[in-house]
DNA sequence: GAGGGTCTCGTACAGTGTTCGAGTTCACTC
DNA sequence: GAGTGAACTCGAACACTGTACGAGACCCTC
């Protein structure tokens, strides 16, 4: 079997019109909607063109296949994120921007946790914000392939953390969890490591949302700062 | 719609007998060759089953359905990572390690990405590799909620660091394409961002292992800088 | 009116995970 | 050796999935 060519959204021209029915814009939408309120897994082409008042097989006309639509969803809600100009925040301050950028957005959409592994970034969004990154990186001192590495390491940082955040949120809203009975399940499948059980006790103990905002405020504080002393040597 | 119990294959007793037949250890291990072979999508119960001489359904005797599967796999393999007692290595050289252990286990299977989004890692393989990081974290000074972010901020690093370093594998894997195309592609998309083009024509430019490996500790280096300064203020 | 692009959609196909219930095999007891 | 019950296998069927195909509908331009 021989190489076949790369596909994506973004390499090809998108059927254009002059918009009578449906749009690609009312499209993606509409699948951000039931993804929101129902998860990855809820997201079937008939659904979506039932939503749309629509056949489910009128969306292939819009769109080539159901990857396609991910790559749309995708890079649509980085569009979200509103990163600063590094001309007039500092890097440091870029690079924060960014990072609760992103976060936020995950949080908003956890099922983009299920895509991340699937997916390359290369939409106009991402793109647009992945330069601003670099850009601020540039302006901070970094050169090179180290302008490359500083950036991925913001970004590992922030996909890494809100992925395990989002996972049993997931877990929760598609199957309709308990949340005590998820609770307890920790702690019998740690047992056999009463210190880990202890942790995620206190863990427990302290309201969700801020605790994971202090965990992720102190990992990026770790990685920026980490930067920094690269800088000054 | 009231709350369902939470169900995992951790928190209940798996079946066992005398082992006439199928074993639950033979269908992990036949399923992670197909995973590594074929990729995500191309694990089917039919499949599994054929490859094990046996009928797809025969499988849901040791197996309640497919997550419980994947989430029997998905522990497996990390029980390939093997993690230096801190007792006898430093704090920051169990990080290392711990960290270095775990990309090398992503890197292997690349059909771990797309289920890092999905999947409470609770397994005993996951839970014995996050217990010698916490041990380690303790002794280094670390207490309370900050043991956990401190563990937090390494793994967060390592799956968003290795999540995107797959993607391209996994793409390039499952729907096989030519190399030369997919750097294309990214070029194309990102002709608004010559910088960014720039900046990924270097980084193609080197051999990719390598540069990755580099970029990789890099990220690593400056979280576990980020923790050591924590340490002594 | 004719032609042709844009767009919709019913049908159909191959494939999926999973349930059900009937059937087989086997270790054990009387 | 016969009988029992648990352990285990599996074919058929169900509701669903993504998507190829081709027939048709709409609308603008000549």
């Amino acid at each position: 079997m021989t190489a076949k060519q790369f596909a994506s959204v973004w390499t090809r021209e998108p059927r254009q019109g002059k918009a009578q029915g449906l749009t690609r814009d009312q499209i993606v939408r509409a699948a951000i909607e039931i993804l929101d309120a129902e998860g990855l897994d809820a997201l079937s082409m008939r659904k979506l063109g039932a939503r749309l008042g629509a056949g489910a097989t009128s969306l292939y006309w819009h769109v080539a296949n159901k990857d396609e639509l991910f790559e749309l969803v995708y890079d649509e809600v980085w569009g979200e994120m509103s990163v600063p100009d590094p001309d007039s925040a500092g890097w440091r301050d870029t690079g924060w921007a960014f990072a609760h950028g992103m976060r936020k957005v995950i949080l908003r959409h956890p099922w983009l946790a299920g895509l991340l592994g699937k997916l390359p970034a290369i939409g106009p969004n991402a793109l647009r914000a992945a330069e601003l990154l670099r850009k601020g990186l540039h302006q901070a001192g970094f050169r090179g392939l180290e302008e490359d590495y500083a950036g991925a390491a913001i970004t590992a940082f922030v996909f890494g953390s809100a992925i395990p955040e989002v996972v049993w949120t997931n877990a929760a809203a598609e199957k309709n969890y308990d949340a005590e009975s998820m609770r307890e399940a920790v702690k019998t499948a740690a047992a056999d490591y009463p210190d880990l059980i202890a942790r995620a006790e206190e863990y427990a103990a302290h309201e969700p949302a801020a605790v994971r905002e202090m965990n992720f405020a102190f990992g990026l504080a770790c990685v920026l700062d980490g930067l920094e002393r690269r800088l000054v040597t």
